[in-house]
DNA sequence: GTCTATATGACGATAGAC
DNA sequence: GTCTATCGTCATATAGAC
């Protein structure tokens, strides 16, 4: 929107430069020590620089939290967007919504599990005084309307129930991916997305969703949720 | 279990009671600062003592964080148990697994939401270097276990239909009960169990759970999800 | 046993020299 | 822009009075 178009001097490449740095080397310190483990003197130490030096670029901790804030949401919010199916609508005739709603929910719980220091302060609230700024704010406001568009569209299209709101099932659809990330990260952190307890519970997850609403017309009627895999000797 | 029956004299009586004063502060501050924001030297303020007096009852602050943390689950567990209704079986006939599933989600997420320093603590992660040992660690397996065992006492009743494991039933049940307290206490911190936005989406995200998990032929038809109440002008 | 007094090192942050 | 010097606060630890 108001991004400056004008070229930018050496001075400013070269600040934008280590401002890009210094955040890279904050959110792998968060991914080691946690989001509030996080500490300007092993910042400058990973730089080479004193801590004085990074005031030069941030005001305070805070305001780095703030830029890691955003940087996290427009990430995710490009992850999703490079996904992106139903804007282009190919999907509108085959696809079901179980598919479509399934493939939505893996491409962000992936990017949430694979990217656990910005997950956790995205979607949590480990810092004791912060409060994301409203421009931090935006690109979070940003993919809660894409996801919602989406929501509408898939509506529109006929494949979403039209008796209920879109910023009803929304909300739904956000608790579900939310829970999924949320007992991901703090019973299984060190697991894979393809092998964690509770990534590998979307299929079912997705399916109860899409069963409640999902056109009923054209819901499949698959009702049965992936029945004992591996059965043991003493289920019968 | 090993609980000590030998009547306890003055002095442990007393060391007892300082205890949990220093435990009820530090509850009390970590809601208002979060839980990474804890510190010694306010406990010590709040109690008119000085910091290196904490150390008498706690050897390390993460010893403190340990101890709230089994504090916390005991606390929850004990709600848990308090509502206790599938236990009794008085429910055993009349009761639909809808209703049954609802009032436990109201008590449990009404106790995160109303203890989110707790709930912090509990279900994620925010402290950096800390984690639980294996006794603080008991209690939370205990309810976990009290969990799947009323399910499955569910699923012998009939309630819960037989053809998935209940572990697996619990794992779904464990994601929608943490993305509501996740969204509610991320998002709208300072609002009510009663008028939260994710916390009056109980009804809907359990009944969508019903749907799925309840036996067929006892499960009503309600599919309709509370569709658009309050209609807007603009809403036809 | 419990306390006060005190020391250490890390942290976020600021002032000012260069 | 980067540095040194410095401040106040924090967790941690030890010494010693009572």
């Amino acid at each position: 929107m108001t991004t400056e178009t004008v070229p930018l001097d050496r001075r400013q490449r070269r600040r934008l430069e280590t401002i890009e740095e210094v955040l890279d080397h904050a959110v792998e310190i968060m991914a080691e020590e946690g989001v509030a483990g996080l500490s300007l003197g092993e910042i400058a130490r990973r730089m080479g620089i004193r801590p004085p030096s990074l005031y030069v670029y941030f005001p305070s901790k805070h305001a780095l939290y703030d830029a890691l804030f955003a940087r996290g949401w427009r990430e995710l919010l490009a992850a999703m967007r490079a996904h992106d199916d139903v804007a282009q609508s190919e999907q509108a005739g085959g696809a079901e919504l179980n598919d479509l709603m399934l493939r939505y929910a893996r491409v962000f719980v992936r990017w949430a599990v694979e990217h656990p220091a910005y997950a956790q302060l995205l979607f949590w609230r480990p810092v004791p005084g912060f409060r994301p700024s409203d421009e931090a704010y935006a690109p979070a406001v940003e993919l809660y309307d894409f996801g919602l568009a989406r929501l509408a569209r898939l509506q529109e299209l006929g494949l979403v129930r039209p008796d209920v709101e879109a910023v009803h099932v929304q909300r739904d659809w956000t608790v579900l991916l939310s829970g999924v990330v949320s007992q991901q990260l703090a019973n299984g952190p060190d697991e894979s997305f393809d092998t964690g307890r509770f990534t590998t519970a979307l299929p079912d997850l997705v399916a109860m969703f899409a069963d409640r609403y999902g056109q009923p017309t054209r819901t499949r009627a698959s009702r049965k949720p992936t029945p004992s895999r591996r059965g043991h000797a003493d289920q019968r």
